[in-house]
DNA sequence: CCCTTAGTTCGGTTATTTCCGAACTAAGTT
DNA sequence: AACTTAGTTCGGAAATAACCGAACTAAGGG
């Protein structure tokens, strides 16, 4: 099968899935052709071009995805243009924002359950307990164990790469 | 502190938190409420008036919130009303969808994988490869592994609970 | 100094999401 | 049969997100 179709298909393929983890259609289309273009990089004009997106769409949303640290760019002497790829260190800057979420859910989690033990505490002379602690529990077990995995990853990811 | 106020601000605090899983504002609210009250459950009627809604949003938004598996209701004998609660299979529901999602990544990155060893190959004669494949292959690592500790608890869950 | 290139900023348009009220259904009550 | 209760459905209003073009900046080239 030719390689353009098909790179063509899977932008469009993989762009569809990116959107779910809250990218804007562009971004993620952005991003789709980024990673199915690798090292040689892609232009800001290649992008306005090939998505046929307006260029302050473009230049708003590749701003966002670098402060997300999901997109950086390399320059070559005596060329103004910048060669937009993929962060290199995506992998594991995706990972840090997952630990980041869960981090936070942990601690939310946490406050619950204390709230949901000073209700039970309240209504122990009633005898009528409004709350199983069992699903705050299992959650934050399921963060933290989820967690350890994902960092046991990220140490042999990093160490890996000096 | 007034448990009631502790309350109100812990539905608001966990609701913005539930936004980010693509949960409309008044959904999170709805979640986070039922969370915040436990097994005596939360009629229609209650959510319409705490969460000063209409009841078309609330009736729209539990239908959905029923259908992704992360609430559900019983009745009492001789009562009308539906009492809503969180799903009680909601850790491993949550645990599911993720598998899910994660499957699905894995599939794409493969397709990623060989559209860029096809074109890799097609470069061997000049020598400028375009692609390296150790990100794809990072990442499919870190999704199997990933994957597999959830599955671990999952599991763990699941056989506890019969 | 003017022209081109490579973007950025801003105000506004379009599309989508979220929410609402009015009218409706279905079941039990009087 | 008429009324209340517990919701559902549907058409549309309001809010928000996504995108765009026109005007602008900044830097290099002729």
């Amino acid at each position: 099968m030719d390689l353009d179709i098909q790179k063509k298909n899977l932008i469009e393929e993989v762009g569809v899935h990116l959107e779910r983890d809250n990218l804007a259609p562009l971004a993620a289309r952005i991003m789709a052709t980024l990673i199915l273009s690798g090292k040689k990089g892609v232009t800001f004009d290649q992008l306005v071009c090939d998505l046929q997106a307006g260029k302050s769409t473009v230049s708003t949303h590749l701003d966002h995805l670098q402060n997300s640290n999901r997109v950086t760019y390399f320059t070559k002497p005596g060329d103004r243009k910048r060669y937009f790829i993929i962060d290199p260190d995506l992998v594991v800057n995706v990972m840090d924002e997952l630990l980041n979420k869960w981090e936070k859910e942990k601690k939310l989690h946490f406050k619950i359950r204390e709230y949901k033990q000073q209700c039970n505490k309240k209504a122990e002379e009633t005898g009528e307990f409004q709350f199983d602690l069992e699903f705050q529990d299992d959650f934050l077990t399921f963060l933290e164990e989820t967690s350890n995995a994902v960092k046991k990853f990220k140490s042999k990811l990093t160490s890996r790469n000096k």
